[in-house]
RNA sequence: GGAGAGGUGGCAGAGUGGUCGAAUGCACUGGUCUUGAAAACCAGCGUACAGCAAUGUACCGGGGGUUCGAAUCCCUCCCUCUCCGCCA
């Protein structure tokens, strides 16, 4: 949620960059800068009848203790007109302020500079390619062969049990699961984060605190009796840590596995695939709360970090960065990952990692005490190091042989065993 | 699921209708003292909104009500804890 006070003084600006997204803010924002100025005017006038009828009251104290009846009941009439007066200022205040946030949660965060404007993912910057995209046999095949014929994966067992979109992964299949993710972990751990295992369903103040809500109601799961929501990643519960915190030392560097659920509602089609959409997949998330100087150091620190990851999995990746139109509401920056996977000869995304400035924040009352003694918002930022479908999608496809599926040797150590035959 | 207790400032914890935005202690910040530190002493120390400021207003889990006046009384919702039941 963008800030109103940041609003009013940088307007044009805000505007502007918001048209790199594609979306256009003026009405909305001249809109919620005119239910300020009601608002101010509103508190202005609330503030001194209040004050009045403060002060009558004390009086009538002081008079009751005096035992100056008479006097007391003569004021006690003077305040009917204030009491009436105030409730009404009151229901205005309300009023305004519940209009202003409808407002102010439909506007997406501002990008970065250096985000070009840009429809769709196809517009997005390839910023480059990392790795060699492997030349496999003629007879290569996509992972949901690959998975049945070594028997690593029962889509159909999944969907006798839940539904599509919620597999099940059998002996080394569940093996190679469980290896990534103790093998992300401890790499996430090395680079300083700290190992978190959150809960997996939220209520509906965290899910408004990181911006899944209100945009993105309808791709959450709902516990309706309960009203928990199930979490579409781990950067939900994690960044919660932090609503209504006053933050004393940067960085703070988290890192936890979680499944996450996701509806998906309205995706079909060969992009669905297999493991390439899942309604339940595991993903390890990095998240780090930061000062506002050094948030985009520490964003291409994470980049930096993820991209060792994937190196060490000996996998071809490219780095992109997402134009206006395909980044997130909440983001200000986001790079992209994808894997080649060269049984499907196509690149899947893996990793998404952003700066959300202190659009989160604002939400969440995440702030520090700033050298002045101020208290001003922090930087959120996450990433996702790494999300399991589609790495062990393009594991499995780029290192099928005639022998077998090769492990690369950086997961050995977590999977016992190095090749699945 | 049943019964009970409770939610107050960074923490602990007082406060049951009127100078209470809130005692006190701890923590924290500055100062005095000291070669330095500790101790002791003095002072400061919540958040938000409006305002150039003085200051004003709101906030004692959330919402609503009673009252001239609510942290304090009433209603309602949420949460936490204890005991019992069930249970991995």
């Amino acid at each position: 949620m963008l800030n109103i006070a940041d609003i009013r003084k940088n307007k044009k600006t805000i505007i502007e960059k918001l048209l790199v997204k594609n979306f256009k803010a003026e009405s909305l924002i001249n809109s919620v800068i005119e239910k300020d100025d009601l608002r101010k005017i509103n508190q202005k006038n609330s503030d001194q009848v209040l004050s009045s009828s403060n002060k009558i009251a004390k009086e009538i104290g002081l008079l009751f203790k005096s035992g100056e009846l008479e006097k007391a009941n003569l004021l006690k009439k003077d305040t009917s007109a204030l009491k009436e007066k105030s409730k009404e200022l009151i229901t205005t205040k309300n009023n305004l302020e519940k209009e202003i946030k409808e407002i102010l949660v439909q506007i997406p965060n501002v990008p970065h500079d250096s985000v070009k404007k840009g429809n769709s993912e196809a517009e997005n910057e390839i910023i480059k390619e990392f790795g060699e995209i492997p030349e496999l046999a003629a007879n290569a095949k996509p992972h949901w062969e690959l998975t049945d014929q070594f028997d690593l994966i029962d889509f159909k067992l999944g969907n006798k049990i839940t539904g599509a979109g919620f597999p099940v992964y059998k002996g080394k299949g569940a093996r190679l699961q469980r290896a990534l993710i103790t093998y992300f972990l401890d790499k996430n751990i090395e680079d300083g984060y700290t190992e978190y295992l959150p809960p997996l369903l939220v209520n509906e103040e965290s899910g408004f605190g990181t911006c899944a809500l209100p945009d993105k109601e309808g791709q959450m799961y709902h516990a309706t009796e309960d009203n928990l929501f199930l979490i579409p990643t781990a950067e939900v519960p994690v960044t919660n840590f932090f609503r209504d915190v006053i933050v004393k030392d940067f960085p703070i560097k988290c890192t936890a596995y979680t499944p996450c659920f996701r509806r998906e509602a309205g995706s079909y089609g060969k992009e669905v695939r297999g493991l390439n959409r899942l309604h339940q997949f595991d993903k390890v998330e990095i998240v780090q709360v930061e000062h506002p100087d050094k948030s985009y150091q520490t964003l291409d620190k994470m980049v930096k970090h993820v991209s060792n990851i994937l190196d060490d999995l000996e996998l071809p990746y490219r780095l992109l960065r997402l134009c206006g139109g395909d980044l997130s509401f909440a983001s200000a920056l986001t790079y992209d990952f994808e894997v080649y996977s060269a049984g499907q000869k196509r690149w899947l995304e893996v990793s998404s990692v952003s700066n959300f400035e202190s659009f989160q924040s604002n939400r969440l009352k995440l702030r520090f005490k700033s050298s002045e003694g101020k208290s001003q918002l922090c930087h959120t930022l996450n990433g996702s190091a790494l999300a399991l479908p589609r790495i062990y999608a393009s594991i499995i496809e780029n290192n099928q042989t005639e022998k077998g599926i090769i492990i690369p040797k950086a997961l050995r150590k977590y999977t016992g065993f190095d090749i699945i035959e």
